[in-house]
RNA sequence: GCGGGUAUGGUGAAAUUGGUAGACACGCCAGACUUAGGAUCUGGUGCCGCAAGGUGUGAAGGUUCGAGUCCUUUUACCCGCACCA
């Protein structure tokens, strides 16, 4: 009988859902595990072979727990909302609710494309996830809880005393009782004090607009990330160097009135969780620089001739006496007021001419040193000094406070800057406090050295003058401690049509929320997805788009009145909004009323084990902290990190073939010999090169009209090609399909060659001609179990040396599944199989575990061995086999002989010799006495079990 | 600049507390069988050398009887953050 997987795969995934194999249940005897992966964004081009790496560790290990007695969560969806949908339907007139559909479900697009959709190929490979619990965030059944989620956030703020976030009502009542005075909470700047008669006197309107500064999510004119290109506004974590994320665009700041999310309330809480997740050090650490603690202290300066003060941060309090001029972004709201008349020509020009360079330009530009003198002095909180005040591009404005007291004798910028402007006007001689000499450069170390000409502060040290700086400064009320974080409030507003629409409408321009009874607020119908000629975004086109507050239904545009029908929000969430929370809905997919009923949730409790791409570091895996944490609060999740652990997969590289045009010819010339020609390489499909580099000239011939009449210039008939190992990606023809692997050698080899790559965590190439190895592994583990007759297993006892290589491999792949090395737990098999081939091994009590070991990399093949071995059902739950050390105690071992540590030969000796005796006889030995030549060794190293190593 | 990671044959990679470097595969070489196939099987394959032997884990030092593994210095590449006050 011959192993043909195509027929035992097809039998066994119509099987496994005929079944329900892998539901999970909510009631179970067993504990439970939960295995999560990053679901996919179904884009039209389908999966590549890198996409299911990830998907096939996580299942090796939700079917390896599931041998082990657990009641798994193995879930499955898409996070289908998003940008490329929406451009598409923009450039074809689509709807994205169809593309999206068929790129999950497969179909004919309408230019006559099949799309073989992400449900079709990931069920090829043959995962054991529980498909009844699938969400899709672009679903009103789903989006409608997103919806609910974020009513929550508006009706939040955060109570820094109970360190959590509270339902607004609470602070509600402090306002009726108290006004704001004792109110300790996460809000914006500059809010007045009120009293509690003051509160009851506001208007309804007056009281909305102060809440909205307290609420965990809140409307307020925000400058933002404007990316005209898109059409839309970015959050911080989707521009990379500058431009945007998708596309590359550039990227502009703008003043807008947006959502934002409080998530500046959870930068300590977001940082100290990270000590209690098990996720790699690469990924907390960007996370800890994303959040950018610092502690310092904030100082007041008053300036002169002003009704004002200038803020600043500084992690340095301890070097105020050596403060020599004062620096503003040029954003800074201060700078008109301040700067005087004979200062305001040149500090207007230098503003504009900053406003025009793109963030790109001034970040690129990190050398020039530039800014200006704005006429304006500050007074030094202790000497009263007057210290002139500038503004220059060095400083963010959208750090700390956009301002800095400058040290030139502490700080690199600062002694750059003073040096540059050294004898302009308004640019006085850099003050030393240090005891160092700084001539060449400024003494920018906390350690190594004592204060000078700092008045109380002479003497002291970093940290001895910090402790007393700050106290001083609080006497004066000029200052205090204070920690900054570099997490800024995330932008949550989007101008796209293909997002959760808000549950929102507007009454004098403040925002209402709808009643969560009345949800889903469902994305209307547009004619075009593009945004409206007066700048609306896309959702303005929206025809039926207004809130009805008495049928408490969305009703056509025409009847607002701003009484009872009202406008509704026009802006969708961003991208992030509906993976931020969607573990928790695998938890009880498909509950009516809640997002998750409190059973379930309190069930599965948090994500054991979350696999996925190491991209998502500051984007989701923050965000999707963040809302755990809020919903933690407000008592809807039972953990305060979702996701316990976390493997990064890397990336799988395409490897690129290339041919050798010679220039200006239709001639190619094989790779060994184009250095004899001058050339130009081109990329062919890789998928026309076999193992050993060498392509079929008639399929490459065939594949595109340029190659259907060229020469080829061969090596005795052989072309070979040139590789480099790049993105896979399509314009480098070097993409390989999954669906293809699985019909020419089957999903179990596809599973087992992606393990066998290399280790998980890591980048590598992918190369098709590898995989007949583990192809002929199968092949080979079938024979075991079947000859061409039939089967062929026999009930005799086992020899010793079978049951040795049984236990060495439970043994082995058993720690290899704990630690996620799969890659030597499929060498093991084949050591294994090697092993038990060479001994004709077709023992039940050997073949019967093995097929179970096999079961969670290569599960089809082992049902179909089960049911060979005469069971009934599937092996999916059957215990995994039990590592027993007998079985591998040695009598012997093979020493090797080391002299001066170089190993010279072996010699094999009972295990149970002492020292002595293992000393006596090598010494014995002729060929000890061959290598010695005569010299006695000053040493003799012996190691019972390992060594032996003779020195001297 | 700061932080994290990686470096081993022609290729992907193994190597428990420091203990026979290169397991397992791909490729390559030689052979067997054959219904001639991109099947199966056997043997070989780090490098130099006919061999004895020498040499070898990015580089240079060190600790040790013994180092891919520990320590110091250093180079290259990848990732994150970055004029962060």
């Amino acid at each position: 009988m011959k192993y043909h997987h195509e027929k035992i795969e097809a039998k066994w995934q119509q099987y496994w859902a005929e079944n329900q194999t892998f539901a999970a249940s909510n009631h179970s005897e067993k504990p439970k595990y939960y295995v999560l992966d990053m679901f996919p964004y179904p884009s039209g081009a389908g999966l590549h072979v890198g996409h299911p790496l990830g998907y096939i560790a996580s299942d090796i290990v939700a079917r390896y727990k599931r041998h082990q007695g657990f009641n798994v969560l193995h879930p499955q969806g898409y996070d289908s909302f998003g940008l490329p949908a929406e451009q598409y339907a923009i450039q074809t007139g689509q709807h994205p609710a169809d593309t999206t559909r068929m790129n999950i479900e497969g179909g004919v697009d309408k230019s006559g494309n099949t799309i073989q959709g992400y449900r079709n190929q990931l069920d090829r490979i043959g995962f054991s996830f529980d498909w009844s619990r699938e969400v899709r965030t672009s679903n009103p059944d789903y989006y409608k809880h997103t919806q609910w989620i974020f009513i929550q956030l508006f009706e939040s703020w955060y109570n820094k005393n109970s360190d959590k976030a509270e339902s607004i009502c609470t602070l509600i009542q402090e306002f009726d009782k108290n006004g704001n005075a004792n109110v300790n909470a996460v809000c914006d700047d500059n809010i007045s004090p009120f009293s509690s008669e003051d509160w009851k006197s506001f208007s309804s309107e007056e009281q909305q607009k102060i809440l909205l500064h307290y609420r965990l999510t809140y409307l307020a004119e925000t400058e933002v990330n404007w990316c005209a290109a898109l059409g839309t506004v970015l959050a911080n974590d989707e521009i990379v160097n500058g431009v945007s994320e998708r596309g590359g665009h550039p990227v502009v700041r703008k003043k807008m009135t947006q959502w934002s999310m409080r998530i500046s309330a959870y930068a300590e809480r977001l940082l100290q969780g990270l000590n209690e997740i098990d996720w790699s050090e690469s990924i907390k650490e960007s996370q800890r620089n994303w959040i950018g603690k610092s502690v310092g202290a904030m100082v007041s300066f008053n300036v002169n001739n002003h009704d004002a003060k200038i803020d600043v941060f500084t992690t340095r309090p301890d070097t105020i006496f050596g403060v020599t001029f004062m620096t503003l972004a040029p954003e800074h709201e201060l700078v008109t007021q301040i700067t005087t008349p004979e200062q305001k020509a040149a500090v207007e020009a230098y503003v504009e001419a900053t406003a025009k360079r793109s963030e790109r330009e001034r970040m690129a530009d990190v050398k020039t040193i530039s800014g200006v003198f704005t006429g304006a002095y500050a007074e030094h909180p202790f000497t009263k000094e007057p210290i002139p005040v500038w503004i220059g591009d060095y400083v963010l404005a959208g750090y700390g406070t956009g301002a800095v007291m400058a040290v030139p004798c502490g700080d690199e910028r600062d002694y750059a800057f003073a040096n540059f402007f050294k004898g302009t006007n308004g640019m006085p001689a850099i003050k030393n406090i240090f005891n160092q000499d700084i001539s060449e450069a400024a003494y920018g170390e906390k350690g190594g050295f004592e204060l000078v000409n700092s008045d109380f502060l002479n003497g002291l040290d970093y940290k001895s003058g910090t402790k007393k700086i700050i106290e001083e400064l609080e006497k004066i009320g000029a200052g205090n401690a204070k920690v900054n974080y570099r997490l800024r409030d995330a932008v949550f507003s989007r101008q796209r049509y293909w997002g959760e629409p808000f549950p929102v409408y507007y009454v004098n321009g403040l925002p209402q929320m709808i009643d969560k009874k009345h949800l889903p607020i469902v994305l209307p119908e547009v004619e075009k997805y593009l945004p409206t000629e007066d700048g609306q975004p896309p959702l303005g086109n929206a025809t039926v788009w207004a809130w009805d507050t008495e049928s408490n239904a969305v009703v056509s545009n025409d009847l607002i009145d701003n009484t009872k029908v009202f406008p509704l929000e026009l802006n969708t969430m961003p991208g992030w909004a509906g993976s931020s929370w969607y573990w928790m809905r695998y938890m009880d997919a498909h509950n009516t009323e809640e997002f998750a009923n409190e059973e379930a949730i309190k069930y599965w409790e948090s994500v054991d084990l979350y696999i996925g791409g190491s991209e998502h570091a500051t984007g989701h895996l923050l965000y999707s902290r963040f809302w755990n944490k809020f919903l933690k609060d407000r008592g809807y999740a039972p953990t305060e990190e979702p996701f316990k652990k976390l493997i990064n997969q890397g990336m799988i590289l395409g490897m690129s073939a290339i041919v050798y045009r010679v220039s200006g010819t239709n001639k190619y010339v094989s790779k060994n010999l184009k250095s004899e020609y001058e050339t130009e390489e081109i990329r062919i499909d890789v998928n026309l090169v076999n193992a050993s580099d060498e392509i079929d000239l008639d399929k490459l011939r065939n594949w595109i009209p340029e190659f259907k009449e060229a020469e080829f210039i061969t090596e005795s008939g052989k072309y070979f090609v040139g590789r480099e190992i790049e993105k896979m990606s399509k314009r480098w023809y070097n993409v390989v399909n999954p669906d293809d692997i699985c019909e020419e050698y089957g999903a179990d080899t596809l599973r087992l060659y992606e393990m066998f790559l290399g280790p998980l965590e890591q980048s590598k190439p992918w190369n098709t001609a590898g995989i007949t190895g583990v192809a002929g592994f199968l092949k080979k583990l079938w024979r075991l179990y079947f000859d061409d007759n039939g089967s062929v297993i026999v009930n005799d006892e086992p020899t010793a040396e079978m049951y040795k290589s049984l236990h060495k491999t439970i043994k082995k792949v058993t720690e290899d599944i704990e630690n996620f090395s799969f890659n030597t737990s499929v060498s093991q098999f084949m050591i294994c199989v090697n092993e038990l081939q060479q001994l004709k091994c077709n023992h039940r009590a050997i073949l019967e575990p093995l097929a179970i070991l096999v079961s969670p990399y290569a599960p089809h093949i082992a049902e179909e061995l089960w049911s060979a071995l005469g069971y009934e059902g599937s092996i999916a739950t059957v215990a995994f086999p039990k590592f027993e050390a007998k079985y591998l105690v040695e009598s012997e071992k093979e020493y090797p002989v080391s002299f001066n540590g170089k190993m010279r030969f072996t010699i094999k000796l009972p295990l149970d010799l002492t020292a002595a005796q293992i000393e006596e006889i090598v010494m014995a030995d002729e060929r000890t006495q061959a290598q010695l030549q005569g010299r006695t060794p000053n040493k003799v190293i012996i190691v019972p079990g390992k060594i032996i190593n003779l020195v001297g």
